[in-house]
DNA sequence: CATGAATGAGCCTTCATTCAT
DNA sequence: AATGAATGAAGGCTCATTCAT
């Protein structure tokens, strides 16, 4: 089940007035926002500051640095992610691994496309500042949700839930680069069944 | 066969004489080891003429701004590529198509481990600069040799190409990340295989 | 007897209750904490307010503003010198002049040594407040103490009262940066007794 | 004699053409005019620029950071007041010990006295840049001139220097604070022949 | 052509102070 | 009275780019 972790960088202090509250959400969205049509070269404290309708001095009340803010987003994200996959999950009782599959790719395509460009920076930036391992954003992925899905159905284990879903990320990316949505739920469903087929018979 | 193709960002200058062609190559080989040690982050225009030997005014002689060489880098990387796939194609005649796939995926492979994190943020980049289609660099990507590669078997049309070359790039960053090369080429061959084989029964 | 003087910057507000006695208290102590141990750099009025366990409200309640809380904590340890110099005095009875100057250097070397770096920094502050004559502050330094020292016992007047009062300064205040105490109350009675002996003779 | 050493802060690089030697210098004497007029309060890298006449970005050519101009100042007024007092050596012989000292003060009160406020700054950034035992700064002030001084004449040790030098400092510093410079070096010449003489009979 | 000194817009961050609750 | 969220002016520093030599 989703359930909140630290990740390394952390909040200045924890808001605990609703106003509070407020801010920091709005610095998070107005971050994920100015990514998603600028990109990493737009994201600057001040930008973030003005779309989120919030002092500079206030935004830095609540985060530590810019870092924070990233790491703050890229959390928000994977555990969005992680709870849209997890409902997907109580779906699929009764269905077919094919379609099981499909279900799940749906979700996936529909959260990159959703923000295009978003998730793929996130990336990055999850790298760039270590976040790669003990993370809730990195579980998410995959340590609450893939791997048990393949557990489940006698699938694979941890490695192939992890090329799944690196797999994906790749498809995904690529068909929005190249603008060629049409038909990608089914060939990532492809790619995946494919994958796992293979990787099981040996 | 590989051929130069303009991006709209070029070089200020075709280099005419062999020192100013050093010039450029060793300009764009710094940025390249900066952005592989220290991400884009380190990349800038003064860190990049030092490492190469090269005074900033020369640098500028050479380059219209940073995003030249960052464009001149993603060719160069591109085409590199695009060589090895080509010169790896010509090994693959007799060959079945799961040895043919293997051979590609090792290239592939070898490739992006060699220089590891600098073919992602390339990536990045060549779509921030907005490199993605009439370029060099995408066209060499799958244009050239994928697209043939499936062709000439009958595994698949322009957009399989592109899947397939997507879905590596997906593995084998997400492998890097998790410093998880174990078999890594053979998880990308069931992947390649796998998507090919059922996209093409459709 | 000390005497409270008023200085330019003061309080907004004569605390009335005892609580508000034992706020403006915790302040003025957390501030001379702060300046020891990290420098000027250290004091700023939050720093100052959460050490005190006070809100940052609260704080400015009761000083009109930063330099209010130096301005008081300047005349608080002149007082505590100024205290602790009167109280010297009055064991001064009976002994020569050399045994009651070596009593005064005394206090002098504990006051500053006690809270090292704190006085000298104060003394800077002091001098850019512009406290430096009309304050208790300063008359606590001499006004008061030293001068009827000299005075009693024939040895000089105020100009020599401040110089005393200089030279004691400068040479515990270096002593203290070399971490050089062995012997200091000797060095600075010699000091003492040797400028008032030649400055007597003209 | 006076020679150059380092400190541990340093330049970015060390000026090669004319234009840049005096880019350095101009930086560091609006240093010395800031302080001197405003405080260490007025002290910032944007008003050191505009007073020297140089872009932001050039001083940051020359300069890491704004502790390091601080460092350079202290190094330079250091070393000027190890020329005046090398200077004034070179003119004692012949002198008896009371002459050669009020020669001595003089040179002390004239180098404070010409940039009032600006040493006793510079003695306290000297205490928080570390800078107090290994540099120039620190060794031009005694380790020169003073105990060589002390020693030819036999009037005392490197402790007794480093005394002599403090209660100048101080002295003076008072004495400037109070507008009191009449008479200033005779009495500062009391002052250290008279700790001088007691110190010896020990 | 090469060099590297100079420029300054722009960005991150701090902190004194105010004011709604 | 107390609290602490919010503000924004101010200041340290970087780096892409230009241009005199």
């Amino acid at each position: 089940l989703p359930m909140s972790q630290d990740s390394g960088i952390k909040l200045r202090k924890r808001p605990r007035q609703a106003r509070a509250a407020a801010t920091v959400d709005s610095v998070v969205e107005a971050a994920a926002r100015i990514i998603e049509s600028g990109g990493l070269g737009a994201f600057n404290t001040n930008a973030v500051a003005e779309l989120a309708g919030v002092s500079i001095g206030s935004l830095y009340q609540y985060f530590p640095g810019k870092d924070a803010i990233m790491a703050t987003l890229i959390e928000r994200e994977a555990r969005a992610f992680d709870v849209a996959l997890t409902e997907a999950m109580t779906q699929l009782t009764g269905l077919g691994t094919a379609a099981a599959v499909a279900r799940l790719a749906k979700v996936a395509v529909t959260h990159q496309v959703t923000r295009p460009g978003l998730s793929r920076i996130l990336d990055l930036e999850e790298q760039r500042l270590g976040l790669g391992q003990h993370t809730a954003a990195a579980s998410a992925k995959t340590g609450g949700v893939i791997v048990s899905f393949l557990a489940e159905r006698g699938l694979g284990g941890t490695r192939s839930a992890w090329d799944v879903q690196a797999l994906s990320r790749g498809m995904i990316d690529g068909a929005l680069d190249r603008g060629d949505l049409q038909g990608l739920e089914q060939r990532l469903t492809w790619a995946i069944l494919g994958y796992l087929a293979l990787s099981r018979q040996t």
